[in-house]
DNA sequence: TTTTAATACGTTTATTTTACGCAATAAATT
DNA sequence: AATTTATTGCGTAAAATAAACGTATTAAAA
């Protein structure tokens, strides 16, 4: 939606393309050099930030739509996605009343006013996903509803709209209790990578430290990573190798699971 | 609805009392000496079996629904419930005309017709969440549109309608995989319990064995459960010892997960 | 050549898990 | 009353895993 047309289109119209009463919530974690961040949006004219979104249209399965959605947002596809709940018990989802005015805060923009009978008055649920993406990978399109983007340290995000701040609490406790169950993130690293980078990435998303040592024996001897004859040039230091995955081994391990156990 | 009429009001005028596009789905695992299974429904004039399921009033928060439906189904209440996974993606879900045709044949009973327009013609996603009970409690209340109710050993389930069949499957890994991280299951043991009565419990949850004796060590090394002097009569055999759950060990694990590492 | 800061590749110790052995006991059987 | 049977209680030894840590190597700069 780039123009006012379109906008009064999707306000008036929207609910013939989407489904009415669900919506589509996205952290996106954004991982780089041992910082994790996840997204934020500011919609026109509103004071406090939130997790970008979209609806489900009515043709699109669920999981085409939070993929649209989030390639929408990063200009990024075949990213690591997961459904992880279902969110409908906050007060701010029921009051239908405060959602509006919301609403109505964010499209003042085209001069339109949502009544009560609009749509997107509807008391709405929404289905929380949460993506992993390399945050200097990511490009934003600017939206014509947005004012601002910002990615934000998980440690410090500020009060959001909605029941916003609880998705993110749940999404990082999921993210993190799936991580050590699963070889999840793994797309974060480029095809050949060092043990320092992987080490990195887990301490980072995981926030708690690793011996390194030890974390190298345990990936080895799960048989997910391989080394390689090859050596990375790192300015000033020792060269360390370069690993690959064993793709055997990490889909088998993304199936069935295999507990990291740190 | 235990009448005609307030089946019709129900088709004809649902949409004003419920959320359309969505439903909850629920999978009442019944456990009982050894056994696990799942309740099962079959509607009208149906050949396959459901999943009990049911719609999310436009008052109710998602988690007073569920109960809501659950405690509807078993006449039980308090029950450890818990949503798992939404589901929005099975080609039964978007094929409008053939889900149509089901509720038509369920809803033939009070000789009506769901036409295009009605709201339970939609596309509908689903919410999933399970449930655990002891299906010797379970008093099933006859509904009006169903034919018939079996628990099926969860082994043995047949082709189900939809993709009820995915959302067991799903369920049972939520549920296995969260038995592992945290005591759940419990309340459906009595008060006081032996450790032979919380093995089996594991055992078949799980599906799996467990050495008794390391079974005993690994739950009293995790402060979970505390041996009383107590015993109880079991006819011909040994009398077992009573234990009683270390509550604040309990509910600590329930929070923070407490890994069973068998 | 020495220094610095990083990686590589161990070894040792502690802890946890797994596999069993065997005595105790309640009631039925001889 | 002793024996048998099926079960529970409690322990120990071995194996596997996790945690802690030592030290040589290496790349480049001082």
């Amino acid at each position: 939606m780039d123009t006012t047309h379109e906008v009064l289109d999707f306000v008036h119209n929207g609910h013939e393309r989407y489904l009415p009463h669900l919506s589509i919530d996205c952290v996106i974690f954004g991982y780089h050099q041992h910082q994790l961040k996840i997204l934020l949006i500011r919609y026109h004219a509103h004071s406090k930030w939130s997790l970008p979104g979209g609806f489900i249209a009515r043709d699109e399965t669920l999981t085409q739509a939070a993929s649209r959605i989030l390639a929408d947002k990063t200009q990024l596809h075949n990213l690591f996605l997961r459904q992880f709940h279902t969110f409908g018990d906050s007060p701010t989802r029921l009051n239908e009343l405060g959602a509006r005015q919301v609403h109505n805060t964010t499209y003042s923009k085209v001069g339109v006013t949502i009544d009560q009978n609009n749509w997107l008055a509807d008391r709405t649920l929404s289905i929380g996903y949460y993506a992993l993406v390399d945050y200097s990978d990511v490009i934003i399109k600017p939206e014509f509803l947005v004012d601002e983007y910002c990615w934000r340290d998980v440690n410090d995000i500020p009060s959001l709209l909605f029941d916003h701040n609880e998705i993110i609490e749940t999404a990082l406790l999921t993210l993190r209790s799936q991580m050590y169950q699963q070889p999840i993130g793994y797309n974060l690293l480029p095809e050949k990578f060092t043990l320092p980078e992987i080490h990195a990435l887990y301490e980072t998303i995981l926030g708690r430290q690793f011996d390194r040592r030890n974390f190298r024996k345990k990936l080895l001897a799960l048989g997910l990573i391989r080394q390689l004859a090859e050596q990375k040039k790192i300015g000033p230091h020792r060269s360390p190798f370069l690993y690959e995955f064993d793709s055997e081994t990490y889909h088998r391990a993304l199936e069935e699971g295999a507990v990291l156990g740190f």
